[in-house]
RNA sequence: CGCCUAACUGCUU
């Protein structure tokens, strides 16, 4: 059951639901049942086609089956709503469908989902109903609303989201947070900032350090380009 | 030990 699980996770990621179906089909020829994850797996492949009404009624088969939806499931289904840019419904099923509690994994969706439709500020506040319902923000939750900010040219109050992550107990920021951040802060033009990161504590990586140099070079700054070219080698990143 | 969420890059284009 494992294995076929396994494989037809492989090919919904893939987007390669004709076989995923396939697998399913061999597996009841092999007389195995279905469970929780392999439906999951099956509605995940069929939302990033944008085929959420096709996880929808998965997810009623599956019930019938009585197989037990998780949070998993559930949080699948969120995202199914949220790439379909359904986001009040999305919200509307996590209020009123789930029959567990989200978990930070879901606020995440949501979160994600405003921040791709332009609507970072709400982005913002939904931080704060998570925290209320009991979902501390996490890395993931803080480094998508810094990039919603961002790609909304709000630089200034992404840079207060980094501050008050400083903040939060058990979530610091990662290479990503910084990549984010640092990349936001390169298209507002605001480099000498975006310099004070890599000087602090940041994570950089080579994407990072490539974005900010290439930056500098573009604003005509190509002594401090060539500096943070040797910073980067001096901190052990090869440079071909 | 198998399933959900974040930047960049590449693939699907």
């Amino acid at each position: 059951l494992v294995t076929y699980t396994t494989l037809i996770t492989g090919f919904c990621k893939l987007a390669k639901l004709d076989d995923a179906y396939d697998l399913l089909n061999r597996m009841s020829n092999a007389e195995l049942t279905p469970d929780v994850v392999t439906f999951t797996s099956l509605m995940d492949g069929l939302c990033r086609e944008d085929r959420l009404s096709d996880a929808l009624h998965l997810l009623g088969e599956m019930r019938r089956r009585r197989c037990f939806p998780t949070v998993y499931t559930y949080n699948t289904i969120l995202d199914g709503y949220c790439r379909a840019n359904r986001l009040e419904e999305a919200r509307k099923f996590m209020l009123e469908e789930m029959d567990c509690p989200p978990n930070v994994v879901s606020f995440n969706i949501l979160i994600r989902g405003l921040c791709k439709a332009g609507r970072s500020t709400e982005a913002v506040e939904m931080v704060e109903e998570a925290r209320r319902k009991s979902c501390l923000p996490d890395v993931v939750m803080y480094t998508t609303v810094i990039d919603g900010l961002c790609r909304e040219k709000k630089v200034d109050e992404a840079c207060r989201m980094y501050e008050k992550m400083l903040q939060e107990s058990g979530c610091s920021p990662n290479a990503i947070t910084y990549s984010t951040l640092i990349a936001g802060l390169c298209n507002a033009g605001m480099l000498d900032r975006a310099r004070e990161f890599i000087s602090r504590g940041c994570i950089p990586n080579t994407a990072t350090y490539s974005l900010l140099i290439d930056t500098f070079r573009k604003a005509k700054r190509d002594e401090e380009a060539r500096e943070l070219l040797d910073d980067m080698i001096s901190r052990g990143f090869s440079v071909v």
